[in-house]
DNA sequence: CATTATAGTGAACGATAGTTCTCTTGTCAA
DNA sequence: TTGACAAGAGAACTATCGTTCACTATAATG
């Protein structure tokens, strides 16, 4: 069917631009990977460049949907390994998950090309988990589990490393076990410096 | 003089693949920059990848060079202070030095395409940052400025949110000034987190 | 059944890529 | 002063780029 082709050339486009970015990729290599002749994609897509656009689209509307509505935040840990065990977690996933790697590193590639782009990696590279994580460090405060503080610093002070880390497996993935325990042990020190230790 | 052509190929180049990566800069432009016509670049280099080799070499070198050494490291601080203002005036170089602009955004274009940019560019985006700091903070600590702590953690955990925020300058320039400000307000946090207040 | 839209083919197009070649100029050493 | 060489100009080459076009096979529609 014609929606499943064309969403099979964005799927390959996501894969190639990712790797080679937008100008390193040439139609004839992206219709190659999927068995067909250059000239058969401007059946689906009018150029190039409407491929890139419908590419954005498609990943913009996918953060939106998975990290943009409040009631998908992760519900506030109930003690602090809580805390550990969820980033793990969720860096595990956000570090495996192929389509969530390609679309970081197409990202990163294009950033400073295209306007969209660059807003999106601001998002998926700083604000993002930012946002995530203040509402949970403050529910964290309220339930006496971390120290009282400004939950927007204390979220950027622990989602930036993270974040740095996970920009490490992006470009060295045969580091990605490292990496996942030094996002662990931040993790800790972390829950060691800002936890509240009960001696009531 | 050819040294000094070379040279001024060499920083057009920079300023071209930074802006719109290796393959999507083309040698009529990199040389209509330089005010000579597209054949005359190849009395000075071979072929384009011999430029884009030629630039990796230098920016290499201008890395070892400016952060590889020991004894390039600043002085400890002898006051908490004194590490606040130390970073602000190394974050205000990192972010408006065009050149060190240039060569981040250069390297996070091109660092998954280029193995010897992809290790260039974990030095700037983490290790670098990191391994400078280390010492110092090993210093502050020895001086009872700081907690005693794993200092390559403490390095870690202050480098990275501040590399976060040189990044979104890099993507967003018109935000230097906010992110200049974030960049104090998180070392000043940092300062009362981990601060030793003497109470002797 | 006839028809019409759809999806894919293969040849061809103009534009542009990186590169090479020949020629001219200016500079410096013998 | 002459000869050699370095540096650039301009035309030309080949390959490849994105794109178009005429055509065919298939499948859905009246």
């Amino acid at each position: 069917m014609a929606k499943d082709t064309k969403e099979r050339i964005l799927t390959t486009a996501l894969v190639l631009f990712s790797q080679n970015g937008y100008a390193g990729t040439n139609i004839r290599e992206l219709t190659a990977s999927l068995g067909m002749v250059k000239s058969s994609i401007y059946k689906h897509f009018e150029s190039k460049e409407e491929i890139w656009n419908a590419l954005l689209d498609e990943m913009i509307a996918y953060y939106n949907a998975r990290f943009g509505s409040p009631e998908r935040l992760p519900p506030v840990p109930d003690t602090l390994d809580g805390l550990v065990e969820m980033t793990m977690r969720l860096a595990d996933f956000t570090v495996h998950d192929e389509k969530v790697v390609m679309t970081r590193k197409l990202l990163t590639i294009e950033q400073f090309r295209d306007e969209r782009a660059r807003d999106l990696a601001t998002k998926h590279f700083l604000t993002g988990l930012r946002e995530m994580f203040t509402p949970l460090f403050a529910g964290m405060m309220d339930k006496g589990l971390l120290r009282r503080d400004d939950p927007a610093m204390l979220a950027f002070a622990y989602t930036a490393p993270i974040s740095a880390l996970i920009h490490l497996c992006d470009r060295e993935p045969e580091k990605a076990g490292e990496a996942m325990a030094q996002i662990e042990a931040f993790s800790r020190h972390f829950i060691n410096v800002y936890g509240v230790t009960d001696h009531a």
